[in-house]
DNA sequence: AATTTGTTTTTTATCGATTAAAAGCCTTAT
DNA sequence: ATAAGGCTTTTAATCGATAAAAAACAAATT
């Protein structure tokens, strides 16, 4: 059975949509509820059914106001808001590398169904699309085998990480000068030294601006598989951000004044500086993923 | 309900194995023939059974021997021996390349599963895994799109390929004359020549030299990224090839001709003409695939 | 003692069913 | 006549069951 974790999100975040609206304000129509929450019309509809009966929202058809605000409505636990699919890519990485398993463990869909509490279809599909990882593979009636979080992953992840980002920072430093880019690169900029400002408190944001930063590189001159391989690095640095909070504050200053550097020689233009700039960050967080991965 | 197509590919190869043998020859041991037929032993106990009921072979326990020649023997025809999974690649390819699917047709799981006789999540499977060639998208709960197999993804592909393939045919170039890729290459040169003399009559055989070819390459610095993308390549020249016949034999000509170009340059390590070469017999390569794409 | 076969247990590949969500169609009120 | 809501149909997400294949275990023969 398909679960109701769309409906419980949007359910969620409606709460907050209508606690915005003034007292006795008529209700946004079904189609403009569903555009703002994300969802189809039928599960905004549904939403609006769930609301009227907490007393939230009140009259029916053309009729419907928000009738009293919405800090006494119980939320749905986020953990009832995430669909199975996240679920099993959540609890994978963290066995993975948190739990540091071993290169070489046999990974068995039945096992995983039950620890993960879900049907085997669902393992399965999370690692034919996790495959492309590089992480695991598989033998065809025999499961799969966990490669190993390695040193030899994470090397050959930043040998391509390294062609994909200097030929992507080249082709931005060649941008005419009236490219949208530089304005956002400019923003962005600024978002590095706000976020320097607060570093002590808010170094946590690193690894969200870090993903924008690079997707903003390489959007420079658009690439399927080259985007697609940026997803594969979002998702283990986001991971492994997540988990491997040793000298994160420290890191990650370090990095924000790498990315900075890097954004100056962009905007100077030089090849030459840009070429530096990007080889010296990339060299710096190749070390930081490599201390926490296993030997060989 | 799994299918038996292994047990009945398994059953044909074993018709050829044991014909093969002398008349009243003892029949291998069970993990001598589970091993040849690359199945576990428990199929090839199925299979010894399976000849045994068709009178091929006599005999029980260790004192089994071949009875006749298996000449007479009805195998299972080829399309029982190929896993669901497979059929799906195989009519999901011939529906884009051969009936030319249109970008941005909707992909509706229920209406291919019912349309290749198998049931959804076998097409899901399919799909997830088939993400990674940058020809379709998912948007979540609301099936796939089919991007087309347009002169864009052409380009980029080709991009990328391009920039592997120089990487590693550099490294090729670098590679102390110890090194056994040497004599593989000299093997393939030799090949190359074989099948340039009798191109008229074999010219299908070079789908499968040319990929033998370009991962020989690109083993000389060996980097799962690099292999898996590979993968993409031969996937779509693969079916490619199979639909594509125009101008067939004259094509594959001059890519063989390209090629002893390509070993000439690799031999001679002058790194300058190994990248010329390369770079020529991507850029025809790159031309032939372009000609069949959809614009855009 | 090491192979080899016989038997049992575990695991994967595949199916079909069920509910949530989306999409489409129809009706009504302004 | 258009925009909104009501209702129906289609499709995706997820489950659990079943047969094939692999793996593990046990017994027997050289």
């Amino acid at each position: 059975m398909k679960t109701d974790t769309v409906f419980k999100r949007a359910f969620n975040d409606a709460i907050d949509l209508v606690s915005r609206l003034p007292p006795d304000a008529p209700l946004p129509p079904e189609n403009a509820l569903s555009l703002q929450l994300g969802v189809s019309r039928t599960t905004a509809r549904k939403v609006i059914g769930a609301l009227k009966a907490q007393g939230l929202v009140n009259g029916t058809g053309r009729y419907r106001s928000v009738s009293r605000p919405g800090d006494t409505i119980k939320r749905y636990p986020i953990s009832e808001t995430v669909p199975m699919a996240a679920q099993v890519e959540e609890r994978f990485m963290e066995w993975m590398l948190r739990d540091n398993a071993r290169p070489g463990t046999a990974i068995n869909e039945l096992e995983l169904a039950r620890k993960f509490g879900v049907a085997t279809t669902g393992i399965r599909e999370f690692l034919n699309r996790f495959q492309r990882f590089g992480l695991i593979e598989k033998r065809p009636n025999a499961g799969w085998v966990f490669k190993g979080f390695t040193t030899s992953f994470a090397l050959e992840l930043f040998e391509i990480r390294e062609m994909f980002e200097l030929r992507s920072s080249r082709a931005l430093a060649a941008m005419p000068d009236t490219s949208p880019h530089w304005s956002l690169l400019e923003t962005m900029r600024r978002e590095h030294l706000t976020l320097l400002d607060e570093i002590d408190t808010r170094f946590h944001d690193f690894s969200d601006l870090d993903s924008r930063f690079h997707r903003l590189i390489s959007s420079a001159a658009p690439n399927r598989f080259i985007d697609s391989f940026y997803d594969i690095i979002t998702v283990i640095f986001h991971y492994h951000y997540q988990w491997n909070k040793h000298d994160e504050r420290q890191r990650n200053e370090v990095a924000i004044r790498e990315h900075l550097t890097y954004i100056d020689a962009l905007v100077s233009r030089n090849v030459g500086m840009v070429e530096l700039a990007c080889r010296a960050h990339l060299a710096s967080a190749r070390e930081t993923l490599l201390r926490s991965t296993s030997p060989q």
